[in-house]
DNA sequence: CCAAAAATATACCGATTGGTATATTTAATT
DNA sequence: AATTAAATATACCAATCGGTATATTTTTGG
Protein backbone atom coordinates (compact mmCIF):
# COMPACT_ATOMS: atom_id res chain seq x y z
CA UNK A 1 0.00 0.00 0.00
CA UNK A 2 1.33 3.13 -0.97
CA UNK A 3 1.59 6.69 1.13
CA UNK A 4 -1.17 7.59 -0.51
CA UNK A 5 -3.53 5.12 -0.29
CA UNK A 6 -2.31 5.03 3.54
CA UNK A 7 -3.68 8.35 3.85
CA UNK A 8 -6.44 7.74 1.48
CA UNK A 9 -7.60 5.32 4.40
CA UNK A 10 -6.56 7.16 7.06
CA UNK A 11 -9.10 9.91 6.38
CA UNK A 12 -11.50 7.73 5.89
CA UNK A 13 -11.43 5.60 9.09
CA UNK A 14 -10.90 8.97 11.16
CA UNK A 15 -14.32 11.13 9.93
CA UNK A 16 -16.32 7.60 9.80
CA UNK A 17 -17.63 8.23 12.97
CA UNK A 18 -18.26 12.64 12.76
CA UNK A 19 -19.94 11.99 9.39
CA UNK A 20 -22.38 9.34 11.02
CA UNK A 21 -22.87 10.90 14.02
CA UNK A 22 -22.65 14.59 12.70
CA UNK A 23 -24.45 13.68 9.36
CA UNK A 24 -22.43 13.96 5.73
CA UNK A 25 -23.59 17.13 5.13
CA UNK A 26 -23.17 18.46 8.22
CA UNK A 27 -19.57 17.43 8.33
CA UNK A 28 -17.26 20.05 6.98
CA UNK A 29 -13.82 20.14 5.86
CA UNK A 30 -12.51 21.69 8.85
CA UNK A 31 -14.66 19.24 10.86
CA UNK A 32 -12.37 16.52 8.59
CA UNK A 33 -8.99 18.78 8.81
CA UNK A 34 -9.35 18.60 12.52
CA UNK A 35 -10.49 14.87 12.92
CA UNK A 36 -7.56 13.96 10.38
CA UNK A 37 -5.17 15.97 11.53
CA UNK A 38 -4.25 16.81 7.95
CA UNK A 39 -4.55 19.52 5.51
CA UNK A 40 -7.02 20.95 3.16
CA UNK A 41 -3.93 19.89 0.60
CA UNK A 42 -3.50 16.91 1.73
CA UNK A 43 -7.73 15.96 1.58
CA UNK A 44 -7.78 17.21 -1.48
CA UNK A 45 -4.66 15.27 -3.29
CA UNK A 46 -6.36 12.00 -1.86
CA UNK A 47 -10.31 12.65 -3.04
CA UNK A 48 -11.38 14.94 -5.88
CA UNK A 49 -14.18 16.66 -3.71
CA UNK A 50 -16.26 16.40 -0.70
CA UNK A 51 -18.59 14.50 -2.19
CA UNK A 52 -15.81 11.55 -2.39
CA UNK A 53 -15.40 11.50 1.09
CA UNK A 54 -18.80 11.43 1.67
CA UNK A 55 -19.27 8.59 -0.39
CA UNK A 56 -15.85 6.47 1.18
CA UNK A 57 -16.99 6.93 4.47
CA UNK A 58 -20.48 5.99 4.11
CA UNK A 59 -19.24 2.83 2.31
CA UNK A 60 -16.47 2.33 4.97
CA UNK A 61 -19.85 2.33 7.83
CA UNK A 62 -21.77 0.52 5.90
CA UNK A 63 -19.32 -2.09 5.24
CA UNK A 64 -17.88 -2.05 9.25
CA UNK A 65 -21.83 -3.30 10.07
CA UNK A 66 -21.91 -5.75 7.40
CA UNK A 67 -18.52 -7.65 8.09
CA UNK A 68 -19.35 -7.36 11.78
CA UNK A 69 -22.73 -8.99 11.40
CA UNK A 70 -21.39 -11.62 9.12
CA UNK A 71 -19.00 -12.35 11.89
CA UNK A 72 -21.65 -12.82 14.16
CA UNK A 73 -23.91 -15.41 12.10
CA UNK A 74 -20.73 -16.84 10.33
CA UNK A 75 -20.43 -18.65 13.57
CA UNK A 76 -23.27 -20.76 13.70
CA UNK A 77 -24.92 -23.53 11.60
CA UNK A 78 -28.52 -23.81 11.06
CA UNK A 79 -30.35 -21.04 9.84
CA UNK A 80 -32.14 -20.49 12.63
CA UNK A 81 -29.19 -20.08 15.20
CA UNK A 82 -28.05 -17.45 12.13
CA UNK A 83 -31.10 -15.64 12.24
CA UNK A 84 -30.72 -15.75 16.32
CA UNK A 85 -27.55 -14.30 15.84
CA UNK A 86 -28.44 -11.59 14.02
CA UNK A 87 -31.25 -10.31 16.74
CA UNK A 88 -28.67 -10.94 19.03
CA UNK A 89 -25.81 -8.75 17.13
CA UNK A 90 -28.09 -5.56 17.59
CA UNK A 91 -29.28 -6.46 21.37
CA UNK A 92 -25.50 -6.77 22.16
CA UNK A 93 -24.05 -4.03 20.11
CA UNK A 94 -26.73 -1.47 20.40
CA UNK A 95 -24.60 0.75 22.87
CA UNK A 96 -21.83 0.93 20.89
CA UNK A 97 -23.46 1.69 17.95
CA UNK A 98 -25.69 4.49 19.47
CA UNK A 99 -22.23 6.50 20.46
CA UNK A 100 -20.78 6.04 16.69
CA UNK A 101 -23.96 8.37 16.07
CA UNK A 102 -26.67 4.93 15.77
CA UNK A 103 -27.17 3.29 12.13
CA UNK A 104 -24.88 4.49 9.29
CA UNK A 105 -27.91 2.51 7.12
CA UNK A 106 -30.34 4.87 8.49
CA UNK A 107 -28.62 8.14 9.14
CA UNK A 108 -27.70 7.93 5.56
CA UNK A 109 -30.57 7.12 4.20
CA UNK A 110 -33.22 9.70 5.43
CA UNK A 111 -29.94 12.04 4.27
CA UNK A 112 -29.45 10.64 0.94
CA UNK A 113 -33.23 10.11 0.05
CA UNK A 114 -34.22 14.07 -1.18
CA UNK A 115 -31.03 15.88 -0.98
CA UNK A 116 -27.41 14.19 -0.94
CA UNK A 117 -28.82 12.33 -3.72
CA UNK A 118 -25.31 10.94 -5.16
CA UNK A 119 -25.14 8.90 -1.40
CA UNK A 120 -28.55 7.39 -2.56
CA UNK A 121 -27.35 4.38 -4.73
CA UNK A 122 -24.74 3.16 -2.37
CA UNK A 123 -27.57 3.38 0.69
CA UNK A 124 -29.59 1.39 -2.11
CA UNK A 125 -27.45 -1.33 -2.70
CA UNK A 126 -26.41 -1.85 0.81
CA UNK A 127 -30.15 -2.21 2.07
CA UNK A 128 -30.61 -4.86 -0.88
CA UNK A 129 -27.23 -6.99 0.28
CA UNK A 130 -28.62 -6.91 3.64
CA UNK A 131 -32.00 -8.00 2.51
CA UNK A 132 -30.11 -10.78 0.33
CA UNK A 133 -28.40 -12.10 2.89
CA UNK A 134 -31.28 -12.61 5.43
CA UNK A 135 -33.05 -13.84 2.16
CA UNK A 136 -30.31 -16.56 1.70
CA UNK A 137 -30.51 -17.63 5.39
CA UNK A 138 -34.03 -18.69 5.36
CA UNK A 139 -33.28 -20.31 2.13
CA UNK A 140 -30.96 -22.14 3.96
CA UNK A 141 -33.29 -22.98 6.39
CA UNK A 142 -35.66 -24.06 3.21
CA UNK A 143 -32.61 -26.59 2.33
CA UNK A 144 -32.39 -27.85 6.02
CA UNK A 145 -36.13 -28.82 6.10
CA UNK A 146 -36.16 -26.41 9.37
CA UNK A 147 -38.00 -23.72 7.63
CA UNK A 148 -41.08 -24.12 5.82
CA UNK A 149 -40.62 -23.86 1.81
CA UNK A 150 -43.15 -21.89 1.37
CA UNK A 151 -42.10 -18.93 3.04
CA UNK A 152 -41.52 -15.72 0.92
CA UNK A 153 -37.92 -14.87 1.69
CA UNK A 154 -37.55 -11.37 0.35
CA UNK A 155 -40.68 -9.85 2.05
CA UNK A 156 -39.70 -11.20 5.75
CA UNK A 157 -36.38 -10.15 5.24
CA UNK A 158 -37.55 -6.73 4.48
CA UNK A 159 -40.19 -6.94 7.07
CA UNK A 160 -36.90 -7.91 9.63
CA UNK A 161 -35.33 -4.83 8.48
CA UNK A 162 -37.91 -2.67 8.70
CA UNK A 163 -38.57 -3.97 12.45
CA UNK A 164 -35.03 -3.00 13.12
CA UNK A 165 -34.33 0.28 11.67
CA UNK A 166 -37.95 1.67 13.18
CA UNK A 167 -36.80 -0.32 16.27
CA UNK A 168 -33.53 1.82 16.35
CA UNK A 169 -35.22 5.24 15.31
CA UNK A 170 -37.79 5.01 18.26
CA UNK A 171 -34.52 3.65 20.60
CA UNK A 172 -32.50 6.47 19.71
CA UNK A 173 -35.22 9.24 19.88
CA UNK A 174 -36.66 8.49 23.13
CA UNK A 175 -33.60 7.16 24.69
CA UNK A 176 -35.20 3.75 25.36
CA UNK A 177 -33.56 0.62 24.26
CA UNK A 178 -36.87 -1.03 24.97
CA UNK A 179 -38.31 -0.03 21.57
CA UNK A 180 -35.58 -2.17 20.09
CA UNK A 181 -35.98 -5.00 22.17
CA UNK A 182 -39.75 -5.07 21.33
CA UNK A 183 -38.74 -4.86 17.68
CA UNK A 184 -36.66 -7.69 17.90
CA UNK A 185 -38.74 -9.95 20.17
CA UNK A 186 -41.22 -9.48 17.32
CA UNK A 187 -38.70 -10.73 14.58
CA UNK A 188 -38.22 -14.05 17.10
CA UNK A 189 -41.89 -14.15 17.02
CA UNK A 190 -42.52 -14.37 14.00
CA UNK A 191 -39.44 -16.92 13.30
CA UNK A 192 -41.29 -19.44 16.17
CA UNK A 193 -44.71 -18.93 14.68
CA UNK A 194 -44.44 -18.06 10.95
CA UNK A 195 -41.16 -20.39 10.37
CA UNK A 196 -41.20 -23.54 11.61
CA UNK A 197 -43.59 -25.93 10.84
CA UNK B 1 -54.62 37.71 13.57
CA UNK B 2 -51.94 40.85 13.39
CA UNK B 3 -49.91 41.13 10.29
CA UNK B 4 -47.02 40.14 12.10
CA UNK B 5 -48.64 36.81 13.06
CA UNK B 6 -49.91 36.32 9.18
CA UNK B 7 -46.22 36.86 8.44
CA UNK B 8 -44.93 34.54 10.70
CA UNK B 9 -47.85 32.17 9.79
CA UNK B 10 -46.96 32.28 6.24
CA UNK B 11 -43.09 31.67 6.90
CA UNK B 12 -44.23 28.65 8.32
CA UNK B 13 -45.95 27.24 5.96
CA UNK B 14 -44.22 28.79 2.78
CA UNK B 15 -40.86 26.63 4.76
CA UNK B 16 -42.45 23.81 5.73
CA UNK B 17 -41.62 21.44 2.57
CA UNK B 18 -38.83 23.00 1.94
CA UNK B 19 -37.49 22.30 5.62
CA UNK B 20 -38.83 18.74 5.42
CA UNK B 21 -37.54 17.74 2.27
CA UNK B 22 -33.94 19.68 2.08
CA UNK B 23 -33.15 18.61 5.74
CA UNK B 24 -33.52 21.25 8.81
CA UNK B 25 -29.92 22.35 8.94
CA UNK B 26 -29.24 22.19 5.67
CA UNK B 27 -31.84 24.61 4.65
CA UNK B 28 -30.12 28.14 4.79
CA UNK B 29 -31.84 31.87 5.47
CA UNK B 30 -31.54 32.31 1.59
CA UNK B 31 -33.92 29.06 1.33
CA UNK B 32 -35.75 31.01 3.25
CA UNK B 33 -36.27 34.24 1.81
CA UNK B 34 -36.82 32.42 -1.69
CA UNK B 35 -39.32 30.31 -0.58
CA UNK B 36 -41.37 33.10 1.26
CA UNK B 37 -40.33 35.74 -0.92
CA UNK B 38 -39.35 37.73 2.02
CA UNK B 39 -35.94 39.40 2.82
CA UNK B 40 -33.85 38.64 5.69
CA UNK B 41 -35.06 41.69 7.94
CA UNK B 42 -38.41 39.99 7.61
CA UNK B 43 -37.87 36.53 8.63
CA UNK B 44 -35.52 38.35 11.78
CA UNK B 45 -37.97 40.31 13.04
CA UNK B 46 -40.56 37.33 13.35
CA UNK B 47 -38.27 34.96 14.86
CA UNK B 48 -35.39 35.46 17.35
CA UNK B 49 -32.88 33.07 14.82
CA UNK B 50 -33.18 30.21 12.47
CA UNK B 51 -33.32 27.39 15.32
CA UNK B 52 -36.93 29.24 15.97
CA UNK B 53 -38.15 28.60 12.58
CA UNK B 54 -36.81 25.41 12.48
CA UNK B 55 -38.63 24.29 15.39
CA UNK B 56 -41.80 26.11 14.12
CA UNK B 57 -41.37 24.51 10.95
CA UNK B 58 -41.56 20.78 12.03
CA UNK B 59 -44.17 21.45 14.74
CA UNK B 60 -46.24 22.85 11.82
CA UNK B 61 -45.05 19.31 9.98
CA UNK B 62 -46.24 17.51 12.66
CA UNK B 63 -49.08 19.18 12.99
CA UNK B 64 -50.53 18.44 10.19
CA UNK B 65 -49.57 14.98 9.50
CA UNK B 66 -51.57 14.59 13.00
CA UNK B 67 -54.60 16.55 11.99
CA UNK B 68 -54.99 14.84 8.79
CA UNK B 69 -54.17 11.49 10.41
CA UNK B 70 -56.78 12.34 13.34
CA UNK B 71 -59.67 13.26 10.68
CA UNK B 72 -59.73 9.79 9.05
CA UNK B 73 -59.63 7.77 12.31
CA UNK B 74 -62.22 10.24 13.93
CA UNK B 75 -64.69 8.77 11.15
CA UNK B 76 -64.21 6.03 12.34
CA UNK B 77 -67.00 4.29 14.97
CA UNK B 78 -65.05 0.90 16.11
CA UNK B 79 -61.58 0.33 17.40
CA UNK B 80 -61.07 -2.08 14.33
CA UNK B 81 -62.24 0.48 12.50
CA UNK B 82 -60.13 3.33 13.28
CA UNK B 83 -57.09 1.29 13.30
CA UNK B 84 -57.87 0.00 9.35
CA UNK B 85 -58.59 4.08 8.94
CA UNK B 86 -54.40 4.69 10.28
CA UNK B 87 -53.22 1.93 8.05
CA UNK B 88 -55.52 2.98 4.99
CA UNK B 89 -54.36 6.90 5.92
CA UNK B 90 -50.86 5.35 4.79
CA UNK B 91 -51.68 3.24 2.42
CA UNK B 92 -53.50 6.50 0.27
CA UNK B 93 -51.57 9.53 1.51
CA UNK B 94 -48.22 7.63 0.78
CA UNK B 95 -47.70 9.40 -2.96
CA UNK B 96 -48.53 13.24 -1.28
CA UNK B 97 -45.97 12.64 1.21
CA UNK B 98 -43.49 10.93 -0.75
CA UNK B 99 -43.68 14.46 -2.49
CA UNK B 100 -43.20 16.54 0.68
CA UNK B 101 -40.07 15.06 0.82
CA UNK B 102 -41.39 12.20 3.23
CA UNK B 103 -42.40 11.51 6.66
CA UNK B 104 -41.58 14.30 8.74
CA UNK B 105 -41.43 12.50 11.71
CA UNK B 106 -38.81 10.17 10.15
CA UNK B 107 -36.61 13.00 8.56
CA UNK B 108 -36.51 15.19 11.74
CA UNK B 109 -35.59 11.89 14.18
CA UNK B 110 -32.81 11.31 12.03
CA UNK B 111 -31.86 14.54 12.13
CA UNK B 112 -32.01 16.33 15.95
CA UNK B 113 -30.79 12.74 17.57
CA UNK B 114 -27.26 13.70 17.90
CA UNK B 115 -27.07 17.21 15.68
CA UNK B 116 -30.14 19.67 16.06
CA UNK B 117 -30.25 18.64 19.53
CA UNK B 118 -32.75 21.38 19.79
CA UNK B 119 -35.17 19.79 17.79
CA UNK B 120 -34.80 16.53 19.75
CA UNK B 121 -37.49 17.23 22.63
CA UNK B 122 -40.07 18.53 19.58
CA UNK B 123 -39.60 15.09 17.99
CA UNK B 124 -40.05 13.11 21.61
CA UNK B 125 -43.52 14.43 21.89
CA UNK B 126 -44.98 13.61 18.58
CA UNK B 127 -43.77 9.80 18.85
CA UNK B 128 -45.26 10.14 22.18
CA UNK B 129 -48.41 11.60 20.91
CA UNK B 130 -48.91 9.28 18.22
CA UNK B 131 -47.92 6.52 20.71
CA UNK B 132 -50.68 7.96 22.82
CA UNK B 133 -53.29 7.86 20.35
CA UNK B 134 -52.81 4.29 18.97
CA UNK B 135 -52.68 3.29 22.47
CA UNK B 136 -56.27 5.11 23.37
CA UNK B 137 -57.78 3.21 20.28
CA UNK B 138 -56.81 -0.12 21.69
CA UNK B 139 -58.28 0.83 25.03
CA UNK B 140 -61.49 1.88 23.38
CA UNK B 141 -61.26 -1.38 21.56
CA UNK B 142 -61.03 -3.22 25.01
CA UNK B 143 -63.70 -1.22 26.11
CA UNK B 144 -65.94 -2.38 23.55
CA UNK B 145 -64.94 -6.00 24.34
CA UNK B 146 -63.80 -6.36 20.68
CA UNK B 147 -60.13 -6.88 21.82
CA UNK B 148 -58.18 -8.75 24.17
CA UNK B 149 -58.35 -7.24 27.72
CA UNK B 150 -54.51 -8.79 28.04
CA UNK B 151 -53.11 -6.65 25.33
CA UNK B 152 -49.97 -4.19 26.06
CA UNK B 153 -51.44 -1.40 24.45
CA UNK B 154 -48.00 0.80 24.50
CA UNK B 155 -45.65 -2.19 23.43
CA UNK B 156 -48.03 -2.73 20.12
CA UNK B 157 -48.71 1.04 19.38
CA UNK B 158 -44.47 1.59 19.10
CA UNK B 159 -44.38 -1.31 17.07
CA UNK B 160 -47.16 -0.32 14.62
CA UNK B 161 -45.01 2.94 14.55
CA UNK B 162 -41.98 1.23 13.93
CA UNK B 163 -43.25 -0.80 11.09
CA UNK B 164 -44.72 2.37 9.71
CA UNK B 165 -41.50 4.61 10.03
CA UNK B 166 -39.22 1.40 8.96
CA UNK B 167 -41.63 0.46 5.87
CA UNK B 168 -41.49 4.27 4.73
CA UNK B 169 -37.73 4.35 4.73
CA UNK B 170 -37.47 1.10 2.64
CA UNK B 171 -39.95 2.54 0.41
CA UNK B 172 -38.32 5.91 0.09
CA UNK B 173 -34.80 4.88 -0.36
CA UNK B 174 -35.45 1.91 -2.30
CA UNK B 175 -38.58 3.49 -4.47
CA UNK B 176 -40.80 1.18 -4.04
CA UNK B 177 -44.04 1.09 -2.42
CA UNK B 178 -44.47 -2.15 -2.20
CA UNK B 179 -42.01 -1.83 1.24
CA UNK B 180 -44.75 0.37 3.18
CA UNK B 181 -47.21 -1.97 1.96
CA UNK B 182 -46.02 -5.28 3.08
CA UNK B 183 -45.62 -3.27 6.73
CA UNK B 184 -48.93 -2.00 6.91
CA UNK B 185 -49.84 -5.75 6.07
CA UNK B 186 -47.87 -7.35 8.62
CA UNK B 187 -49.90 -4.77 11.44
CA UNK B 188 -53.22 -5.55 9.42
CA UNK B 189 -51.80 -9.36 10.54
CA UNK B 190 -50.69 -8.51 13.97
CA UNK B 191 -54.27 -6.81 14.75
CA UNK B 192 -56.11 -10.08 13.54
CA UNK B 193 -54.13 -12.61 14.77
CA UNK B 194 -53.72 -10.92 18.45
CA UNK B 195 -56.04 -8.34 18.98
CA UNK B 196 -59.87 -10.40 18.70
CA UNK B 197 -60.49 -12.91 20.50
C1' DC C 1 -56.22 62.07 7.92
C1' DC C 2 -52.32 62.11 10.93
C1' DA C 3 -49.04 60.52 14.15
C1' DA C 4 -47.04 56.64 16.55
C1' DA C 5 -45.87 52.10 16.27
C1' DA C 6 -45.13 48.02 14.11
C1' DA C 7 -43.37 45.47 10.27
C1' DT C 8 -40.45 44.94 6.42
C1' DA C 9 -36.41 46.09 3.38
C1' DT C 10 -31.60 47.45 2.62
C1' DA C 11 -26.99 47.09 3.31
C1' DC C 12 -23.81 45.49 5.77
C1' DC C 13 -20.87 42.33 9.30
C1' DG C 14 -17.36 38.59 10.47
C1' DA C 15 -17.01 33.71 10.10
C1' DT C 16 -17.14 29.70 7.51
C1' DT C 17 -18.10 27.12 3.45
C1' DG C 18 -15.91 24.08 -0.46
C1' DG C 19 -12.17 24.47 -3.43
C1' DT C 20 -7.46 25.61 -5.71
C1' DA C 21 -2.72 27.23 -7.16
C1' DT C 22 1.57 27.00 -5.53
C1' DA C 23 5.26 26.04 -2.38
C1' DT C 24 7.39 22.65 0.45
C1' DT C 25 8.30 18.33 2.20
C1' DT C 26 8.57 13.35 1.94
C1' DA C 27 9.13 9.00 -0.51
C1' DA C 28 10.75 6.23 -4.35
C1' DT C 29 14.18 5.29 -8.12
C1' DT C 30 18.57 5.10 -10.07
C1' DA D 1 23.55 9.97 -2.23
C1' DA D 2 21.25 12.52 -5.89
C1' DT D 3 17.38 13.20 -8.74
C1' DT D 4 12.74 12.71 -9.73
C1' DA D 5 8.14 12.07 -8.58
C1' DA D 6 4.58 11.88 -5.36
C1' DA D 7 2.32 13.62 -1.32
C1' DT D 8 1.36 17.16 1.91
C1' DA D 9 1.22 22.06 3.64
C1' DT D 10 0.46 27.03 2.99
C1' DA D 11 -2.01 30.73 1.62
C1' DC D 12 -5.37 32.21 -0.78
C1' DC D 13 -10.20 32.58 -3.56
C1' DA D 14 -15.22 33.78 -4.23
C1' DA D 15 -19.54 32.44 -2.39
C1' DT D 16 -22.45 31.68 1.21
C1' DC D 17 -23.51 31.15 5.98
C1' DG D 18 -26.38 33.17 10.08
C1' DG D 19 -27.13 37.49 12.00
C1' DT D 20 -27.78 42.74 12.80
C1' DA D 21 -28.15 47.95 12.69
C1' DT D 22 -30.54 51.09 10.37
C1' DA D 23 -33.58 52.97 6.97
C1' DT D 24 -38.02 52.66 4.86
C1' DT D 25 -42.55 51.25 4.33
C1' DT D 26 -46.97 49.73 6.04
C1' DT D 27 -50.40 49.22 9.44
C1' DT D 28 -53.00 50.71 13.35
C1' DG D 29 -55.35 53.81 16.79
C1' DG D 30 -56.96 58.33 17.80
Amino acid sequence: MSKAEKTKQLIIEKTADVFNSKGYAATSLSDITKVTGLTKGSIYGNFDDKEEVVIAAFKFNAKRLRDEMDLAIAKEKTAYEQLMAMLNFYKTTWKKAASQGGCPMLNAATEADDHLLFLRDAVKENFIAWQTKVSSIIAQGKAEGSFKASLHAETYAYTFIMLIEGGILLSRTLNQITHLNTALDRIQLIIDQEFIH
